[in-house]
DNA sequence: TGTCAAGGCCAT
DNA sequence: ATGGCCTTGACA
């Protein structure tokens, strides 16, 4: 458990709570866990949850669950490609540049609010918000404008270059699927993941939620994200220009497709095609899927939630947003159009639910590594029978 | 030349 | 299998 070194760093693992020793794979972790994440990875170990993947991992109990750890490691950034395949040691990798700046931004931080509160300051992230009053910022008072600002967050604006996906998801299936397409595809989807559990984590309602509830929401929405991701930057790219070439796939025709992936990827690319274009018909825009993002992400009928109250209350906030949003400045108000968006919000997970049976069968057959975050996903969602 | 994250070692 | 400590070596 590590030799107490005083001073230092009062940095807390962020996987299991015991003292930092460093940056490790991506970010500052204790020593037992950059150890650990080490062998699990390099020699390729899978673990078994006897629980339902929600076990503690602390300082005390973190070896009781393996794969709860592993997990938690994924889940907090800890990243596969830091550890080397080929076992050399020493020198720097990729991530040098990366460390550096988060040193900086840190300390930046730091001298900040020394600056404004001279003596205090535990660093109080938040314990747990009781539900629906306790919103930090806006209350719900105000008009419709600063809301919405409020609701937004910076990064909305991401986006997300992922080679493959967008036709492998949506468009059908690349025909060389038997030497690379699958995993050509498989490393997009995990690099997006990768970003949109990124892009949650910047959502400061999502940040006041405890560990369990932020893996909770993401393990139970995380393909509709995904897809939700997908089709609005088909739409936002497209708009202007012909609309959704990419559909049908340019590459393949409709009976090759059948014959090489089955009709799953089929019907699936034709439910995808519909909902492109209604959605396209309703000409949304990036704050409007923004809110479309959250409402998917607080989703407070995911279960076992611990604060449901609260996602639900976020929930209802965003809805509001969403409902009362002015659109175009000069156009009128439309009733009829929050219905209409809810409406494809129920089509996109339809086209969701269908991504990730495709994407279960992958891993049924093998084809999905272990030890990604698709895989943890897909694992998760399997025990809890969504 | 010092730094410090990567891999290795080995008592527990 | 775990985790505290050691060695390595590209980069500044
Ligand atoms: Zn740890
Ligand atoms: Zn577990």
């Amino acid at each position: 458990m590590e030799v107490g070194c005083a001073g230092g760093l009062e940095e807390l693992c962020p996987v299991c709570g015991d003292r930092v020793s460093g940056y490790h794979y991506g970010l500052l972790t204790c020593e037992s866990c950059k150890g650990f994440f080490k062998r699990t990875v390099q020699n390729n170990k899978s673990y078994a949850c006897v629980e339902n993947q929600r076990c503690r991992v602390d300082k005390t109990q973190r070896r009781r669950c393996p794969f709860c750890r592993f997990q938690k490691c994924l889940y907090v950034g800890m990243r596969l490609e830091a550890v080397r395949s080929d076992r050399m040691r020493g020198g720097r990798n990729r991530f040098g540049p990366l460390y550096k700046r988060d040193r900086a931004m840190k300390q930046q931080r730091r001298a900040l609010i020394q600056a404004r509160f001279p003596p205090l300051t535990p660093t109080a992230p938040q314990g747990g918000p009781p539900s629906a009053g306790g919103f930090p910022c806006p209350p719900p008072s105000d008009r419709s404008p600063p809301a919405a600002g409020l609701l937004l967050d910076p990064h909305t604006e991401l986006v997300l270059t992922v080679p493959g996906v967008s036709r492998l998801v949506l468009g059908g299936a690349a025909p060389p699927l038997e030497r690379g397409g699958f995993s050509r595809m498989f490393s997009g989807v995990e690099q997006l993941l990768c970003a949109l559990v990124g892009w949650a984590r910047t959502s400061i309602f999502f940040r006041q939620l405890k560990v369990g509830d932020q893996m909770r929401l993401l393990q139970g929405c995380w393909c509709e994200l995904l897809v939700q991701d997908v089709v609005s930057r088909l739409l936002l790219q497209g708009r202007g220009g012909g609309s959704l070439d990419l559909l049908p796939g340019p590459e393949v025709e409709l009976s090759d497709m059948v014959s090489l992936a089955g009709p799953a990827l089929v019907s699936l690319t034709q439910r995808g095609a519909e909902l492109l274009d209604s959605l396209s018909f309703l000409e949304v825009d990036p704050q409007e899927f923004t809110c479309i993002k959250l409402l998917i992400l607080f989703n407070p009928d995911v279960r076992d939630l611990e604060d449901p109250g609260f996602v639900a209350g976020v929930q209802q906030q965003v809805a509001g947003v969403l409902r009362e949003s002015p659109l175009r400045p000069g156009s009128p108000q439309d009733p009829g159009r929050f219905p209409r968006l809810l409406r494809g919000l129920s089509e996109l997970r339809g086209v969701s639910r269908q991504v990730e049976e495709v994407l279960c069968c992958r891993q049924l057959r093998g084809e999905v590594p272990g030890n990604s975050l698709l895989s943890e996903m897909l694992q998760a969602g399997g025990a809890a029978g969504v």
